[in-house]
DNA sequence: AATGATGTATGATATATCTCATATTTTATA
DNA sequence: TATAAAATATGAGATATATCATACATCATT
């Protein structure tokens, strides 16, 4: 249930708090899960050229299209890729922790971001520029392999969501994504939606309605509980049966 | 509407009728595609730790939860990428060609095949040994580079892929799927369907009979022209605002 | 050439999901 | 604090898609 990222991000809030060095990757958790792999000078090359920013809530941290020059990742938070399409209304391809790395998917394939990412929650970005990213990835085949690893797992579990979303019907989508937030995000039973149920739709391809519908459906079958945005999970065995049938 | 990538096809096509080499990288029309980074000594190791194998139409190459331990990619053909549920029903994740790297997807982030992999017609395969091909990635970080970006590409389309049939209705999916093979895989209007009806289903998650009534319909409209197996595609312009509006 | 299995085709009906309408609650902002 | 806007909630009816049934065509195998 708790592996080693997220011992590593609980570590990083309490690190956050009592260093004034958290500016520097040198001292940052993060450094032996991204960057274990360098050497010192490598090490001062990324650090050179990092910066970090805050995101609040609902805040765009970057817009689809727009160009690529910077290697990004989060120490903190939660953020969503999403599409806008003609008519202004979104479509959400995933919701990503600190851990994965934010816009690595298009990094070394694209000029431009091809999905829009905005924070879902208070959202620590730490924000490396390209150039300095990808001149370490070339002198670094140990870094490159590392790297490989680790966009090939998260492009992955990002197809293997959505495939696998494609043969569910409602109950089963909904069921899945109350899993994700419940195991994946929060590890715990109570948690915030971080997201509306209008959201939730743009996530798993439904509409609204038919969201709330089945967050009520749920709670009177007795396998959650509802208060507004705060969801527990009362039980996890039938709502594993629903995701993995329904 | 003819990239790099499919004039190599054609010409490599020409080779293989023309060459007894064809059995050594060096000859490859692929070379420069995949190995262009690669000096004569690695260009070796590669060529030392590869086998070729052809399979027929409907034979399965590798089988989902079968240990990774080589590096595959097409020479000519078409597969698909799959998985068999419990009940023993099939859903497709991909339809890929020669150019896409067949097990590319998992390679770095996982020990076995998550996806099964059968030859949709017949189909030339290379096979490189893992150790080899990663011992190579290690020593030569220009080539990891290169690797990283096609692994890149080729993850983000199919999850462009799976994430825009998300949000499409039946009509939108088959138009999709018949313009992916009119200009993306046969590069014509006339061309010949290397799937069933039942195994378009299981590409866009819709049901047999439900593909073969929009078929009718295109057919029915002038759309599309049907024999059998065979497809001509009359209006593309239409096929394209159905593909994008529905 | 005969035979069974699979694929293609179409209609009728059942089911899932969407759309539209309306009410209430919560949140954001003046 | 007042007010508007957005989010949540639920029902009724419309639409899209699935299921079941049946018929015929095609393909592989004997």
């Amino acid at each position: 249930m708790y592996d080693i990222s997220h011992i590593l991000y609980i570590y990083s809030l309490f690190i956050m708090r009592t260093s004034k060095d958290i500016l520097n990757c040198k001292y940052c958790v993060y450094r032996n899960l991204l960057f274990g792999e360098l050497d010192d000078k490598e090490y001062e090359i990324i650090n050179n050229a990092r910066t970090e920013y805050v995101f609040k809530r609902g805040e765009v941290i970057k817009k689809e299209g727009e160009r690529i020059n910077s290697f990004l990742y989060m120490r903190k938070g939660l953020v969503k890729l999403y599409k806008t399409d003609r008519r202004g209304k979104d479509q959400i391809l995933s919701i990503n922790k600190p851990g994965d790395f934010i816009n690595l998917l298009n990094i070394f394939s694209n000029a431009a971001y091809k999905y829009s990412i905005a924070a879902l929650e208070e959202t620590l970005v730490c924000d490396v520029r390209l150039d300095a990213f990808i001149d370490v990835v070339k002198n670094n085949s140990d870094f490159a392999l590392s790297v490989l690893n680790r966009i090939s797992k998260i492009s992955d579990e990002t197809i293997e969501r959505r495939f696998s979303l494609a043969q569910k019907q409602i109950k089963g989508r909904v069921a899945n994504i109350l899993l994700f937030l419940a195991e994946d995000v929060y590890r715990k039973n109570k948690f915030r939606l971080p997201v509306t149920r209008r959201e939730v739709g743009e996530l798993v391809s439904m509409t609204t309605e038919n969201i709330i519908r089945t967050f009520s459906e749920f709670r009177k079958d007795g396998i959650i509980d509802l208060d507004g945005k705060v969801i527990t999970i009362l039980d996890f065995k039938r709502l594993k049966n629903i995701d993995k049938t329904g």
